[in-house]
DNA sequence: TGACTAAGATACGAGTCTGTATCTAAATGT
DNA sequence: ACATTTAGATACAGACTCGTATCTTAGTCA
């Protein structure tokens, strides 16, 4: 069994699939740093430990390159808000609001990070063409929040006042702009607690939620 | 008259400052269309009628010129706002829900200046030493609105469930998310309104506004 | 009117970037 | 064991880039 393995482990296949790996590594920690036009195949090659020739073999162009580094950057985004919610935890101690905190924090805590989705939604913005593409990714994420703010309204007994689609895409966008002003006003005051609050009174309706124990301050 | 008008016209500082808008108004377009790092200075130059030398003696240096078209974006999208609302509306007819579609169909009508928008976010990111330069503009505009905000809910007699200040920022960072979701997710359901109902209920207590006239303390 | 200054054009240097085309060595499979 | 494919390196070409240094022309001021 295990001789299976290790030789599965260095054949062709594999081995090319491990340095497509470390080649995007490499090309998500330019990109974010350096931005598209900024970065260069040649740093990403080197920070990779190879040479442009392989980018070129593996991706084509630099313009698939940053596609595919895409797909995975919203790959994992979403694999980490699957774990994140999955491990069946008691329905008592999963309140909204520290459920958002730990999405706020989860993700995009790396400027770095954040700097590169910006980067992407500009390069959609500037190449159309690519729109298709990524709307899915976008859409797919959206769904599967949805998908759970279902599972727990109905759990909960609340009452959307909106599609829970709607309310997904709408925290999705508005947590962008929440994280970049974190960024931007370094110093002022955090603007995820009003905001949750917001959301609360969209979902809680005001008469039954007072008489509700859903959570021990 | 006429004769002074034409002298002053065509003064050495005027002209300099004639060429110093066109180069402003050039840079404002390469910039959003191509990017910070995609825009060459000599698009930029050629694109206003010039070489690139006037950007130098101009501007000295690309990021410098680039800062300058940040400033000049945000005193007229300040300058717009100021407008949108200063012309004394009758009360009556002053509700938010208008009032904010207005501002979401005012500025970043343009795919490419909401794009611009955008870079220039990035660049902060990527240049920390700019961060103070810009943060003030922002800050700026957050406490026009904010102003507004304590205007009308004076007259109006509505309590605040935060600092306007904090509303303000709310309301611009998320209104930059719900504009990119706009631009990224073209078929879905708009936002903007179901965000418009949140914030409502963020500031009128209770759905049941109509009849109730709250006490303000 | 003539010297001076400054806006802006032209020329230059050095570097960088992408993409392609060729080359090498290793792994495959027969 | 040999021929073939393929991953990746190397070499090359063509085009751009920014920034500076110099030059020209026009407005200013004495």
């Amino acid at each position: 069994m295990q001789d299976v393995t290790v030789a599965e482990r260095w054949t062709q296949e594999r081995r090319r699939e491990h340095t497509r790996n470390l080649l995007l590594d490499a090309a998500k920690d330019v990109f974010a740093r350096r931005g598209f036009e900024g970065a260069s195949l040649e740093e990403i090659a080197e920070a990779a430990g190879y040479t442009r020739g392989a980018i070129y073999k593996h991706f084509g162009t630099k313009e698939e390159l940053f596609l595919a580094v895409n797909k995975r950057f919203n790959e994992s985004f979403l694999a980490a808000f699957v774990e994140s919610i999955d491990p069946e935890t008691p329905v008592e101690d999963l309140d909204l609001a520290s459920l958002a905190k730990q999405w706020h924090e989860m993700q995009y805590s790396d400027p770095h990070d954040f700097a590169l989705g910006l980067e992407f939604n500009l390069f959609v913005l500037r190449h159309p063409e690519t729109q298709e593409r990524v709307a899915k990714q976008r859409l797919d994420l959206a769904q599967m929040i949805a998908d759970f703010i279902d599972e727990q309204s109905v759990r909960l007994g609340e009452t959307l006042h909106m599609s829970s689609l709607t309310l997904a895409r709408l925290s999705l966008a508005c947590s962008d702009g929440l994280q970049l002003a974190a960024f931007l006003d370094r110093g002022q005051d955090d603007l995820y607690e009003p905001f949750l609050a917001l959301l609360v009174t969209a979902i809680e309706d005001s008469p039954t939620k007072k008489q509700r124990k859903k959570s021990a301050k």
